[in-house]
RNA sequence: CGGGGCGUAGCGUAGCCUGGUAGCGCGCUUGGUUCGGGACCAAGAGGUCGGAGGUUCAAAUCCUCUCGCCCCGACCA
């Protein structure tokens, strides 16, 4: 393609509202426009960037198997309705036609892609697929951002399988599992396979690939022996902490208008690591009191993994008077009964530590778990940086990743609501279980710019990059200069190289710093000094190297040294 | 949904408090000089000041409503 009649709006200025560096770039370099809120216009450079990034996931996709779909967006409400989740969705994007027939349009496909297996999957002699398609999702977020991280459009690659058993799932896990792998490596990210919270009920187990970059949304804890979790599901061991010495039994002092563990800190002056923070949750109406260490933070996913089901909610405070016979702020265990208590691990073989009297405005100090109060302990909170790795005791880190990717055991929660059931070999009937498995590519362009920019623009992976060279002329009014660069733009072109020919009249400094910025990974130079001693460059935009070559060889060491 | 910020030419912005001709830089057009890291000179084009209503002799500016966008939080199949 010749720049001269590209259209490739590249802007001098940043526009406001772009923070994340990704944003910035793919706007500054012209690959995209904003069209609403989280919703883009991908323009040639991006486009060009994803028919690249589709090939490499077909490619990985049919060599496990996966046979290509392509389903419509369009979708009755009907099918949401017989798996449970037309109401229980919530960024759901719903309409009606004329008829106020619901409909939706697709945010996943489980539904529409059972209800094809259900019509015509009848045998185990079927079995395994696994069926996919890429095109495109709608997500009404709450808050779309971070240009196009977080979209209410955008591109999803997402594939079902169908298997008879649940060993005929983990063979279909693991080759996504390792097709997800090839992907993302051959699309040259830097990318961390974790475990991933997996609701629990059933078995089922999830796995995330995610991208670390700043200006992602998921946190991941990370070890260097290899364990990796993403932050909702990550446990993790707390640093041990000195109690104070003694044996004297709890003992009540006042605390006159001091609610939270912050106010106790500044009150008594003692750490919040010696506190014992008292939450109230109602689980199938019966309430349950968890107890965690006064610095820590609750997961809810954790105690949804504890409690087995995902059905609760923190007690009102009404309801938790009524337990402890106490208003929120003096809460404690001690002396409940008839109550379930969940203690986090960090509490067991405590001693001496601070916690609501469940009286008014007192607290007790020297309370010790297991002598003044029983519980069960489980993991239930948040793992934080410094926290030490369980498997090794090295000290984890938190990191910032995006998600690119999840990976995800269905089972046979969508096979049993719609009846979607095959024949075993015995003849018996039973349901397909069943596996997804997405990856969303705005997010595979947006990490790679994340990942490979500098303070001139991105570098992006040749794998995904609109094109593998940009040829620049630099002076296109010298003859000499303008038949070279011709003459090199049509070899190129012979020898299959996805070339951009910068032939535009513009000065040598305007066309340098677009090439600079687009994400192209290499550049040709054609310029009067090195021309007149037969010379051109080959310069590498990601470490900035520039090589002279002899003109004539430039194509040949391209093509055999940088674009084998 | 809660909190904060912002809507003025394609992009970046000043003007708003204290009402009175809408300004600047970049980009764009034309001519000329330049030509290896976002050139210079000259002449131009380009604006319903997000929208509606109100106050006023007069509104980008004050008031009311409304739409949109960004950020933080909540939420996140």
């Amino acid at each position: 393609m010749r720049w001269s009649q590209a259209f490739i709006p590249t802007l001098r200025e940043v526009p406001a509202d772009a923070e994340v560096p990704s944003h910035r770039f793919l706007l500054r370099a012209g690959y995209v426009r904003q069209v609403a809120a989280g919703i883009y216009a991908h323009l040639y450079l991006a486009h060009k960037s994803f028919l690249k990034i589709e090939q490499i996931i077909r490619e990985e996709m049919n060599r496990i198997g996966g046979q290509e779909f392509y389903l419509p967006a369009l979708n009755p409400g009907e099918l949401w309705k017989e798996s449970g989740r037309w109401d229980s969705v919530d960024v759901m994007f719903k309409l009606k036609d004329r008829g106020q027939h619901d409909l939706c349009l697709g945010m996943t496909h489980e539904e529409e892609m059972t209800n094809i297996a259900r019509g015509e999957l009848r045998s185990y002699k079927q079995l395994p697929q696994i069926w996919y398609q890429i095109q495109p999702k709608f997500r009404d977020e709450p808050r779309p951002k971070s240009g196009l991280l977080r979209l209410r459009q955008f591109m999803m690659k997402d594939s079902y399988s169908f298997d008879l058993d649940d060993a005929g799932l983990d063979v279909s896990y693991q080759k996504h599992v390792d097709a997800y792998t090839r992907i993302f490596e051959r699309c040259g990210l830097k990318f961390m396979y974790v475990e991933a919270y997996s609701g629990m009920m059933g078995g089922k187990v999830s796995g995330e690939f995610t991208a670390p970059t700043e200006a992602g949304e998921d946190s991941v804890a990370v070890c260097d022996c290899g364990y990796a979790a993403n932050l909702e599901k990550a446990e993790a061991k707390a640093p041990p902490v000195e109690d104070l010495p003694g044996d004297s039994p709890p003992e009540a002092f006042p605390t006159p208008a001091q609610k939270t563990i912050d106010d106790l800190v500044r009150f008594t002056g003692e750490s919040p690591t010696r506190m014992i923070k008292t939450l109230v949750y109602i689980v199938d109406s019966k309430p349950v009191v968890l107890l965690l260490r006064g610095d820590h933070t609750l997961s809810e996913t954790k105690l949804a993994i504890a409690l087995g089901t995902d059905v609760f909610r923190p007690a009102t405070p009404e309801e938790a008077l009524k337990l402890h016979g106490a208003n929120l702020g003096s809460l404690g265990p001690v002396g409940l009964k008839g109550v379930r208590l969940l203690a986090d691990r960090s509490l067991e073989g405590r001693r001496n530590m601070v916690t609501g009297a469940n009286r008014d405005d007192t607290h007790l100090r020297n309370v010790t778990p297991g002598r003044d109060f029983m519980a069960e302990f489980r993991d239930l909170r948040i793992a934080v940086t410094g926290d030490l790795c369980i498997r090794c005791g090295n000290h984890l880190r938190v990191v910032v990743t995006v998600e690119l990717g999840h990976v995800f055991k269905l089972g046979r929660r969508y096979s049993e609501t719609m009846h979607a059931n095959v024949l075993d070999s015995n003849g018996r009937e039973g349901p397909l279980v069943m596996g997804s498995y997405g990856i969303g590519l705005e997010r595979i362009l947006s990490a790679a710019a994340e990942q490979n920019h500098d303070k001139d623009g991105m570098f992006l992976p040749r794998a995904i990059a609109p094109f593998d060279v940009i040829l620049t002329a630099a002076n296109m009014d010298d003859s000499f200069i303008r038949s070279a660069a011709e003459k090199m733009y049509r070899e190129m072109q012979d020898q299959s190289i996805d070339v951009l020919f910068d032939d535009r009249a513009e000065r040598p400094g305007v066309k340098f710093k677009d090439a600079d910025l687009i994400g192209v990974p290499l550049r040709v130079t054609l310029g009067k000094r090195k021309y007149e001693q037969g010379l051109a460059e080959i310069f590498q935009r990601s470490t900035k190297q520039i090589e002279d070559v002899k003109m004539e060889d430039a194509v040949r060491i391209l093509k055999e040294k940088h674009l084998r």
